[in-house]
RNA sequence: GCCGAUGUGGCGGAAUUGGCAGACGCGUGCGACUCAAAAUCGCAUUCCUUUGGAGUGCCGGUUCGAUCCCGGCCAUCGGUACCA
């Protein structure tokens, strides 16, 4: 007989909310656990089977945690400004406040339905006024401190659409919606300036437990690369540019200087025979994608200024090329080129027939360029150095003679933070009509998204909130100056930014979180979601909670001290999930069919959670009959408890289930969930074998087995003869003495095969082992005639007899 | 190209200071129960030419002993890119 899932998982969800089992009252005499989910964006679509694969994992480890005593903080809330609510509303002319509400709400009736244990009271909202009242907060902070100005940047400009497009908007240079043309026009942005952080975040990685290989993502991704910049003048002329390199040691090889297309001197230094030319170089330039400047091009382009630089160390003049291999974005925008040493430098030299000097020992320049480290030749004072040495004493010559220094570069960005869009937070400034710029202040927090009937692109660049003219005109009242607000709104990762802080004091008015409970709470323990967020989120998040540290806020330099991330959730076939296949998995319909607790059991049964592994119709039916059995174990088809449990702990059940708890507790701790539960049917299968169930070992199997399956747990707890939910019952310990027997089986390998398995006391000698060993009939046979060259005999593991 | 990860039965996956390869589940086969079927229970299930042999992507190395450590290669997945 199966038990009845419908009517137990309602039943318990009910009285989960009744009682508010999960409301975390903060206790400080227990120690804190602080387990986080990466809160949803949410869709229209409600969730997929993917979304719980980490809300499982964090809600077993709070489940886990609570029974061991920790005072845990488990909450989850919404990521809700964003884009699709925005086309939503344009395509419908609906209120993205109102859908946005809409998709929560079946968000949440979704998760409860799941029976996951958060504390709703904690709930938070990245679009409720009283939430990104603190993120205008940050913001001015972030202004205040010089980490927020405007700058001109480049963005994705639809002139018939009248808007700025994101990336992902864009795709062969149209626009998704409409396929119109799309180019990159210049356009007054907010930046924050991270990369003054940089350091630090790739410092303060070292303490914190990540995957290895995300740290190195980070890593890569701020990309610090130490050099030096040089300065090079213009032959005939006044004028100098200065190049990043990282081997000012090559100096002598630099046989031509290359300036990125969009750099100031272009203009000013091309020679009026070269104009035709580079200008058409530069409307070709224009038209390409980053795709095709880039990853696309196999041939090197370029065009000569007829401009000559002189080089520092030997006065030679070195030709000014323009090419769109060298970006603006990078270093200085503009490079000194070593084509002996530098591959691109190389491909470039040959294409237009430019000088090829070697500066190093090693490698043939006929036939590629060489990378590797050798010894400097053909470079007066630095010959006869290595690489390190060479490098030293180059800057020092540059630093004498005024005409370089060391420097270092960051493949890091600034932060573009402004969005010509209306569902997102208002930045909190105002223009003035004197051409100042103040914040808007902080007793004015927040500065609300006003509502608008209309929220069509403005036309001009601007977000749609420039159309409300009496939201966007503001008046000192002091002195009668006229004001604009700003129109630009903040990107979706602003929100993100700092959640997790506002969970720990969601209702304060006064401040944003307060610093005894900043204290108590900070770090987070575990921090859970997917490798998508390897390094935008993450590292966005780290730039904030650094700032907040620096302005005394939090307590900690770091946000999350451990982080996991979970693996997706496949289609059959090894494929991902999409409506265009039709193979997406509403858990909804699991949800009926099989239950909430199988669908749990499921997901963390089907392999490690860092993996990707691939959805079965037959894999859901298998965790369901665990289920069953378990039921059938304790329960009666009545639904009362088995006769079956009864009495004092012992009997045949006594090592099975010590090695049960000791298994399930260091897997669970470990996320190691997959293996947790194989260990949980290991059990059932022999507590299905013996004709009695001692009642504190079923006590413990159902208290093992509940962060997984909360529901049919509680279910069984209570025909136990409890009263109350086991939410807080003390979590079951073992005894390790019962692990074992006194007698162990050993095994016997004879030139590493295993030829015969031996009982003997646990606590045999080397020597009797040995002797034990060798006089196994089994042993002698295979022995007979072969002469015994070493004997390796390990008590507890195992007797390796070496002959020939 | 570079960086990172992974590679184990028919399938998902176990096995870590180097010590019995294949736990647990799925699937499959056989049996019990049943008028019959489903459900349930029990047994079996790496492969082969089976007194034995081979086997953790492939080739080699270290070791008494390698899924695990080292070297080389192949494949798949993820990230990333003229970063000077």
């Amino acid at each position: 007989m199966s038990y009845n899932h419908e009517q137990i998982e309602k039943k318990w969800q009910q009285y989960w909310a009744d009682n508010k089992t999960f409301k975390t009252v903060n206790d400080e005499s227990k120690p804190k656990f602080y387990a986080l989910d990466m809160f949803p964006y949410p869709s229209g679509v409600g969730l997929h089977v993917g979304h719980p694969l980490g809300y499982i994992a964090t809600d077993i480890l709070s489940s886990f945690k609570r029974k061991q005593g920790y005072n845990v903080l488990h909450p989850m809330g919404w990521d809700a400004f964003g884009l699709p609510a925005e086309q939503y509303a344009l395509d419908t002319g609906n209120d993205p406040a109102e859908f946005t509400a809409k998709n929560i709400a079946t968000f949440k009736r979704q998760m409860n339905d799941l029976g996951f244990s958060y504390d709703w009271d904690r709930e938070i909202n990245t679009t409720d006024p009283k939430y990104y009242k603190w993120t205008q907060w940050i913001f001015i902070q972030l202004y205040k401190k010089g980490l927020a100005y405007v700058d001109e940047v480049a963005v994705n400009w639809c002139p018939a659409l009248g808007t700025v497009l994101s990336n992902e908007e864009v795709i062969d240079g149209l626009s998704e919606r409409g396929n119109h043309p799309v180019e990159r026009r210049p356009m007054r942005q907010w930046v924050l300036k991270i990369t003054e952080y940089a350091d630090r975040l790739i410092e303060d990685l070292e303490d914190l437990d990540w995957p290895e290989s995300l740290k190195e993502m980070q890593r890569n991704w701020i990309g610090r690369s130490e050099g030096a910049n040089v300065t090079f003048q213009i032959e005939g002329t006044d004028k100098d540019f200065t190049v990043f390199t990282t081997r000012p040691d090559t100096l002598f090889g630099a046989t031509y200087a290359v300036l990125a297309p969009e750099h100031k001197l272009v203009a000013q230094i091309t020679t009026a025979e070269q104009q035709v030319a580079v200008d058409a170089y530069l409307d070709k330039v224009k038209t390409k994608s980053d795709l095709e400047r880039t990853d696309l091009a196999k041939e090197k382009t370029g065009i000569f200024t007829g401009a000559y630089a002189i080089n520092p160390v030997n006065g030679e003049k070195m030709p000014i090329w323009i090419a769109d291999y060298v970006l603006a974005t990078y270093g200085t925008g503009a490079i000194m080129a070593v084509p002996a040493h530098d591959e691109r430098d190389y491909e470039f030299a040959k294409e237009f027939n430019l000088p090829i000097i070697p500066v190093l020992e090693g490698g043939n320049i006929e036939e590629e360029a060489f990378t590797g480290d050798g010894v400097h030749i053909n470079s007066d004072f630095l010959n006869g150095l290595g690489k390190e040495d060479g490098i030293e004493k180059a800057i020092a010559w540059l630093v004498e003679k005024g005409v370089g220094e060391k420097k270092i570069s960051y493949r890091l960005r600034d932060w573009l933070f402004s969005r010509q869009r209306y569902w997102g937070e208002p930045i909190p400034m105002i223009h003035w009509e004197d051409g100042t710029m103040t914040p808007v202040p902080e007793d004015e927090l927040p500065l609300e998204l006003p509502k608008a009937d209309n929220i069509h692109p403005s036309g001009t660049g601007e977000s749609p909130l420039a159309n409300i003219t009496d939201w966007v005109n503001v008046v000192d009242p002091k002195t009668g100056m006229k004001g604009r607000r700003e129109t630009n709104t903040m990107p979706q990762w602003a929100g993100s930014c700092w959640y997790y802080l506002r969970y720990i004091d969601p209702d304060n008015d006064n401040m944003l979180i307060d610093p005894e409970l900043a204290k108590r709470w900070l770090p987070v323990d575990i921090y859970v979601g997917g490798a998508e967020h390897a390094v935008l989120h993450l590292l966005y998040a780290r730039f904030w909670h650094k700032v907040l540290y620096d302005l005394g806020v939090v307590p900690t330099k770091e946000p999350f001290q451990k982080l996991f991330n979970q693996g997706m959730i496949l289609g059959e076939g090894h494929v991902k999930m999409s409506k265009s296949l039709g193979n997406v998995i509403n858990p909804d319909d699991i949800v009926a069919s099989h239950g909430a607790d199988t669908l749990r059991l499921y997901e963390m049964f089907m392999g490690p959670l860092d993996a990707s592994k691939e959805w079965t119709t037959n894999g859901v039916d298998g965790a369901r009959r665990f289920l069953d059995r378990v039921w059938r174990l304790f329960m009666n088809e009545d639904g009362t408890l088995s006769a079956k449990v009864n009495g004092e702990e012992g009997g045949e059940l006594e090592k099975v289930y010590h090695q049960t708890v000791k298994k399930v507790t260091e897997d669970y701790e470990h996320m190691r969930n997959n293996t947790a539960i194989s260990q949980l049917m290991v059990f059932v299968n022999e507590a299905n074998k013996v004709d009695r169930i001692p009642t504190k070992y079923a006590e413990g199997v159902v208290l093992l087995l509940s962060p997984i399956a909360p529901h049919i747990a509680e279910e069984i707890w209570q025909q136990l003869g409890h009263s109350e939910t086991l939410t807080y019952a003390a979590w079951p310990t073992f005894d390790e003495a019962k692990l074992e027997d006194n007698e162990i089986e050993m095994v016997v390998q004879i030139n590493g095969k295993v030829r015969a398995k031996l009982k003997v006391a646990k606590d045999i000698t080397k020597d009797e082992l040995e002797k034990v060993a060798l006089a196994d009939e089994k042993v002698q046979e295979h022995m007979a005639g072969k002469a015994l060259v070493k004997l390796i005999a390990i008590p507890g593991k195992l007797v390796n007899i070496v002959i020939k």
